[in-house]
RNA sequence: GCUCCUAUAGUGUAGUCCGGUUAAGCAUUUUGGCUUCUCAAGCCAAAGACUCGGGUUCAAAUCCCGAUGGGAGCACCA
């Protein structure tokens, strides 16, 4: 052993990565490391002073098998496994709430949980949470259902939180009756200035007559902010969730699907409670802002002898320079900085998917991210690089030309000439009507010269004559090439001219990027025409763009 | 301010629970090479990390204590 380990590292082996491989591999030995201790020494000073030939030629006489080389590591596959888990009966939800479009964040949790549901072989639910009249709308709802769908996330059931408020009333009723709920009439500061001091109120004091004739009062006397049920926590934890929370208030906005019906409404962690253990959710992973939460959902589920699921968590996702927040997002869009939350600039999914991001791609990203509750603030280059890897082996090849420059090719024998789509894969040609009149990029023309040769892609090569405001060549015979920069082009009698738009960071920093979303008018071939709505093409030269519109294209990645 | 979470290469992570079999694995990035009628893809190679300080132990990325950096919560939002 002390032979393999010193070949495999230039001769020289050390004492106690041997000792540690034998204790590791031998753990009968642990007791004995001292006398053990002494062998070794004398073993890896032998081994150390023969040269490494020698050391070779005693490994390849006494044990050949060790020059086999080592199998790599298996790299492990997807989420971590959970413990106690049985297959089959793992149930997990996402539970978003319909007040926004969804974005790379509600992604991961919906991501998340649905590979748990689906590695166990489970039941996966989707459930709108939906208990803040205000704020919801049917719009974010269809928008979120539109979202999951194109990920490709299937559920096994959807319903929304507001489906059980009959059941919210009876457990709250419950609650106060077995005084573990109490109706609190104080002013929103006062309550806030007792919780930040651990200090309970008079109307913790009360009692369960009282409660229920409160309870009674909320459903019509009472006004929004008059009253609301509290949950008999502990006003002196240290975690400042379990000091006595809210548990229902009034509001008496209009609901987007139920209406005026009820005005009394859950807050999120009874809602979230009872939801989870009724709908038999056995694993709940919620990113990080909710953890200490979890100490609440506990304690009610206890406190009402209801089953608890599991609760684990994970780290929010955001992109450099890329808002997830309605709050910043919002006034972009209202000071027309972004167009809408469509802008490929935006992590939204819509956003994301019309800037050519594939589906697979994101999953697989976020899958590579694994369960960690460390902060991950990733480059968006780390989603390309999964994205590429989708979007390669299916994207044509078309040749786009910016800044566009003409160009004459003299001699030019052919009228017509045939391109393939890809490279590797076989996905056709592609027929360009041709005459002498070419367009070639700025740049490249920049670094010619009179005299030397090009090649046009797919073409032929050309020979500059002459290099002015407009350059003329001459078709030359093809031969070598491999030394002569290689060009795309389009033919300027049936160049199509398209906009193509090129997202960058929206914020450096704090410091909104006004140079965030360049546009560029550029020439590409009539092909362009035919391709779908939507379809990915590989720019070459330039990178990945998707077909927005018969007249734009957005840029994805390199 | 109080409470909680977190810390591994440029970046994102695995390993940490149960210390040794891994002088830290993978992906990405970067750089070189091969291949190629694209600066793409593919293939090969190289570079690069356990936040710091103590302690326990024959042995610490792993356990304990402390410090520091980052984040979150302290709503009648979710």
């Amino acid at each position: 052993m002390a032979l393999q380990n010193a070949f495999e590292h230039e001769g020289e082996t050390r004492d106690k990565i041997i000792l540690g491989k034998i204790l590791g591999t031998k753990p009968e030995f642990r007791t004995k490391v001292k006398e053990i201790s002494k062998d070794i020494s004398e073993i890896v000073a032998n081994v150390n002073s023969l040269s490494i030939d020698e050391q070779e030629k005693e490994i390849k006489e006494k044990f050949p098998e060790i020059l086999i080389p080592k199998e790599k590591i298996e790299q492990r596959e997807g989420l971590p496994e959970l413990k106690d888990v049985i297959q089959g009966k793992v149930v997990t939800r996402f539970p978003p709430e319909p007040n926004g479009y969804p974005h790379i964040g509600h992604a991961k949790a919906a991501i998340i949980n649905s590979e748990y549901a689906k590695m166990y072989d489970g039941k996966f639910i989707l459930r709108m949470d939906d208990t803040n009249p205000e704020a919801e709308r049917m719009e974010y709802h269809a928008a979120i259902k539109v979202g999951l769908e194109w990920l490709g996330i299937k559920f096994d059931k959807i319903k929304s939180t507001s489906d059980d408020m009959q059941i919210f009333y009876d457990k709250g009723i419950e609650l106060i009756n077995s005084g573990k709920a109490y109706i609190c009439t104080c002013k929103r500061e006062d309550i806030s200035k007792n919780r930040r001091e651990r200090k309970a109120c008079k109307c913790s004091m009360g009692d369960i007559d009282k409660n229920n004739k409160n309870w009674t009062k909320m459903q019509e006397k009472f006004k929004p902010g008059d009253a609301i049920v509290r949950f008999r926590g502990d006003m002196k934890a240290d975690n400042a969730v379990m000091r006595d929370p809210v548990l229902f208030r009034i509001i008496e906005g209009k609901h987007y699907t139920l209406g005026e019906r009820y005005r009394i409404w859950p807050s999120y962690d009874f809602a979230v409670a009872i939801e989870d253990s009724i709908d038999g959710v056995t694993h709940a992973f919620r990113s990080k802002e909710f953890e200490l939460r979890k100490e609440l959902i506990d304690t009610i589920l206890d406190a009402l002898g209801m089953r608890k699921p599991y609760q684990g968590f994970f780290s929010r996702l955001e992109f450099k320079g890329m808002p997830i927040s309605k709050r910043i997002i919002k006034p972009l869009i209202e000071e027309g900085k972004v167009s809408w939350y469509d802008d490929p600039r935006l992590p939204t999914l819509e956003a994301l998917r019309r800037r050519g991001i594939k589906p697979e791609a994101i999953r697989k990203f976020i899958m590579s991210l694994g369960l960690t509750k460390a902060n991950t603030l990733a480059p968006f280059d780390a989603l390309e690089a999964f994205n590429r890897k989708f979007v390669d082996g299916d994207s044509k090849r078309l040749f786009m030309v910016k800044d566009a420059k003409k160009i004459t090719v003299k001699n030019l024998t052919m009228s017509f000439v045939e391109v393939s789509n890809h490279p590797v894969n076989e996905m056709g040609k592609r027929r360009i009507e041709i005459d002498e009149n070419f367009y070639i990029s700025g740049d490249d023309v920049q670094n010619i010269q009179e005299g030397e040769q090009i090649r046009l892609l797919g073409l032929s090569n050309v020979l500059i004559t002459k290099k002015g405001e407009e350059i003329i060549g001459e078709c030359v015979n093809d031969e070598e090439s491999a030394q002569i920069p290689k060009i795309q082009w389009v033919s300027q009698k049936n160049a199509h001219q398209i906009k193509l738009i090129i997202p960058k960071t929206l914020f450096n920093g704090d410091e909104f990027n006004e140079n965030s979303l360049e546009e560029l008018d550029v020439y590409t071939e009539p092909h362009y025409l035919e391709l779908k709505e939507g379809e990915e093409v590989q720019f070459v030269r330039f990178g990945y763009c998707r077909k927005d519109s018969q007249n734009q294209a957005i840029f994805t990645h390199k």
